[in-house]
This record gives C-alpha cells, sequence and structure tokens, in this order.
DNA sequence: CTTGAATCTGACATCAATGTGAGGTCCTAC
DNA sequence: GTAGGACCTCACATTGATGTCAGATTCAAG
C-alpha cells in the first residue's frame, strides 16, 4: 500500500491528475482512518494505461468503461468489451487515423510555407 | 465587395470565427459608413489559408506573422520571412511530426486493446 | 417610410484535464 | 506530545477558438 505522494513519483503524474482519475472511477483507492488514500501497487500499471488512453485522445468517461478489459499485473479477470464499446474503439481508432492524415496534409502546407518563406 | 454572411457562406467559416480573425489581425475588413465589414474578394483565400494555418495547430499569434509571407491571390507582394519565424515554423513542423508518432503509437495501442476486447 | 433580414458589439459559455492556492487535518519521527 | 511534512477538500483559473444570446443598429427592397 502507498500513499498518493509515492504514487504521483513513480508514475510522475501529479497529485492532482491521481485524485482527479479516483473521482472519475478510474483509480481505486481504500481510505486510511483518517481519510487518507491508500493505492495498491497495481496502482502503477493502471496510471500507466490511463497515461496511454489519455494520451490516445480518449476521454474519461470511455476509458472508464475501457479499464475494466484491460488486464492489469494484478491479474483481475479482464472484463468483455460489449459490442458497443468495441464500436466506440474503432471510432476512437479511426478518428486517429483521420487526424494522422490530417496533420500529415498540414505538414504539406506548412512545408508548402517554410520553403517559399526560407528557401524560395 | 461582399459582406460577412456572404463570406461565411463561401469560406464555410462562421461569422463569430470570421469577426475573431479580424479581431486578432488576421484578416482585413474595411468597414461601410454604418459599420458594417466589407471584405475583398481575396478574403476568401486569405480565410481558407487561415483555416489550414489553424489546422496545422498554429496560434493566431504565429498566423498573424505567417500571413504576409504568404501570396494570395490579390498577389501583394509576399513578405520576406525572418530568421525567427522560420525557426518557429520549423519548430511547428517538428511538433507536428511528434504529433504524429504519438498518434500512431496511440493507434497501437488501441489496436491492442480492441484485439484484447474483441477478439482475443 | 417601413419592415424584415443582416449586421453590429459585448458578454458569457464551452470542453477537459490540470494547475494552483487556501485553510485545515493527519501521520510519523523525534 | 509536538513539529513539520504529507495529505485532505473545495474552489477557481487556465487555454483558445468558437457557440450563443441579447439588445441595438444598419441595410435594402417594397
Amino acid at each position: 500500500m502507498m500513499r498518493i505522494g509515492e504514487l504521483a513519483r513513480r508514475t510522475a503524474v501529479s497529485e492532482r491528475s491521481l485524485r482527479y482519475y479516483e473521482e472519475q472511477g478510474l483509480l481505486d483507492a481504500h481510505r486510511t482512518s483518517g481519510g487518507h488514500r491508500e493505492f495498491a501497487e497495481s496502482a502503477v500499471d493502471r496510471v500507466i494505461h490511463i497515461q496511454e488512453l489519455f494520451a490516445a485522445g480518449l476521454s474519461s468517461r470511455t476509458i472508464a468503461d475501457v479499464l475494466p478489459c484491460m488486464r492489469d499485473s494484478d491479474g483481475g479477470p479482464a472484463a468483455v468489451a460489449t459490442p458497443s464499446l468495441v464500436e466506440t474503439l474503432l471510432g476512437e481508432r479511426a478518428r486517429i487515423e483521420a487526424r494522422i492524415a490530417q496533420l500529415a496534409s498540414s505538414r504539406a502546407v506548412l512545408d508548402e510555407v517554410i520553403e517559399a518563406a526560407s528557401g524560395k
């Protein structure tokens, strides 16, 4: 069991964000009699998962749906995704694909500007 | 000379955004005696340029610096970019590259989740 | 002129995760 | 038991382009 400071240090995620994750139901925390959070070892992996999913642009709501399907190091039985969740994830994947294409296009625009502005 | 409604229609950009662009110094507008904006034909191309640059993730401040270097259909003499502007643009380009790489990584994470959640 | 559509300004809302600060409580090593 | 570091909650700020609404004014066509 570790407290929030250690978890923050080990994951390089701010305490503020960890509290937010708990508030959003992404992270379980026991409480001491005094009200301080206590996290299991597996919380480290979980926070890393959360960060990955945030980086993928998923909302905290979607992450809350996805997390039960991800196998943590605590080896809890991974829940099976509902068809609608899979659909959501496929949609997110398509969004990422589209975003990549858009960025590639933006890069091309930028290259034109840079070429016109610097070299010529 | 066209008014804001027509420009909005022809560029598919909201009137609100066009006013914002003018406020940020990205778009020139004459005013009628009554205070209504009047835009030149070239504003259509300019707004399209602005949208491209916004899509590339540039801030309105940077766009304001870049626009004078882009040749509009009005054929105004394109200003020469300062070295620091070119540096900024190269930085933005690098940011886009990094973002694309990050998204590719996110897509991979998502693919893992999707595979684990759907197929197995 | 009159009327209705178009436009004006100004202000506040949004989205979402995170930063930040105040004021108070808990925990632990001494 | 006490000092001080760690932690608590609550609340407001941030970011920035855009949405939206209200109330007032202008424009253009009849």
